[in-house]
DNA sequence: AACTATTTATAAGA
DNA sequence: TTCTTATAAATAGTT
């Protein structure tokens, strides 16, 4: 082969590959940089090195020209997805809010606040709504309350037992007329002793309580995502 | 200047612009190609021709280059900011959606529902909240009834008054006595024409009406945006 | 698009 | 990397 004339395919000579790499790269991004001057046209060329170094030229700047370019081509997942992603997040947001602000007025007038909007009508309604509720909580309320009159009473009994038993052993003892049957638990003492150790929990054992001073407040909605991603 | 050579500056002819654009283009394509395949290097050319069309060449895939190219550049703004977007508005959604599910949880209540999680004290919490909430949704709704009353009566007497005029005017006419004063409206009849024209509105004047039975449920949070964005 | 005179790029060697 | 030089390649202006 004559001098000045190489075949394209990869050198594999690391020493000749390094030095037509240097020149090459020089030829290729004057190139690029006199035909964007020449023809009015925005480039951008990236190259890496087999090493992984940067070397790149954009007549513009490389964000402009890639943004152009993924504005081009619609199809481009990175851009698109993002973008979807974002517009998905922001009408989340939005609607995320209007649904906080409806259920916090709706709140306030449960609680007997801002009143002052309503109309006859709704205040009837509402009254009817604070009723069966108050009702409902009422009801809950002396069933929570029997609840924990009946296991005070169980409780109590037991006590009471215990101590009727003992009173038992002790007379057993004293005559010396007793057997082993004589002190085994009844079938009604088994069956109480179940209920009482799996009750139905009230108070203490409660793990959530009601959060009855709310003081959320819809953060207002700042960021135009839009504006801040394509400045 | 001597044939061959020109100076880099615009080519001002739109035709030799053309050619030359043709002519250069090709060449910087093929010589990106020629130093992608000798040195093995990963290259990406963008050029848009001022007339916006779009020519392009990656020694891989431009996807790849580009993504390679924000990865390398740390600062890149593009990327970050949409990162950071992404970021923010994910927090505001969860934040918002467990504002509105505790909301709702508190909401519920208010209306009666969903006791069972609640213990004694707590019960007994709610229905001072809604025995004071229904106290003053009363005392609004009375002050609404005795203001209709009130305006009921407004309209019954300045009706009535109308009446009156009628007849003073037609015994007016048959005596022939009176004179332009007798008939003047008084200053007491001007105020309460006016307090009847803009009295406080009520029922049918309401521009919102609350909505008591509430459909709304949080959406489920599916995307996983940080995943969609990178795949 | 093809031709050609020239400029420019660059391979090889230093 | 950089310079030199012979040569290949690119391309401006023309046909």
């Amino acid at each position: 082969m004559v001098k000045g004339k190489i075949a394209i395919r990869k050198i594999n000579c690391s020493k000749s590959r390094q030095v037509t790499f240097f020149k090459r790269r020089t030829g290729l991004l004057k190139k690029a940089k006199e035909l964007s001057i020449l023809c009015d046209a925005e480039i951008g060329v990236i190259i890496f090195s087999c090493t992984g170094k940067l070397y790149d030229y954009a007549s513009t700047s490389m964000n402009s020209v890639i943004e152009r370019y993924n504005k081009m081509k619609q199809d481009n997942q990175q851009q698109s997805i993002t973008a979807a992603a974002i517009q998905f997040l922001q009408t989340e947001t939005e609607s995320l809010n209007q649904q906080l602000r409806c259920l916090q007025e709706c709140n306030r007038r449960l609680m007997g606040e801002e009143l002052s909007k309503l109309g006859l009508e709704d205040l009837k309604n509402l009254e009817n709504v604070l009723e069966m509720g108050l009702k409902n909580v009422r009801s809950r309320k002396i069933h929570m309350e029997e609840m924990r009159e009946l296991k005070r009473k169980v409780d109590d009994v037991e006590q009471e037992n215990v101590q009727l038993r003992k009173k038992l052993r002790v007379v057993g003892r004293d005559h010396r007329e007793s057997d082993g049957e004589f002190f085994a638990e009844t079938s009604c003492n088994k069956e109480r002793s179940k209920m009482s150790s799996q009750a139905i929990p009230y108070e203490d054992d409660m793990p959530e309580r009601i959060v009855l001073q709310l003081s959320l407040q819809p953060k207002p909605y700042l960021l135009d995502v839009q504006k801040a991603a394509s400045g």
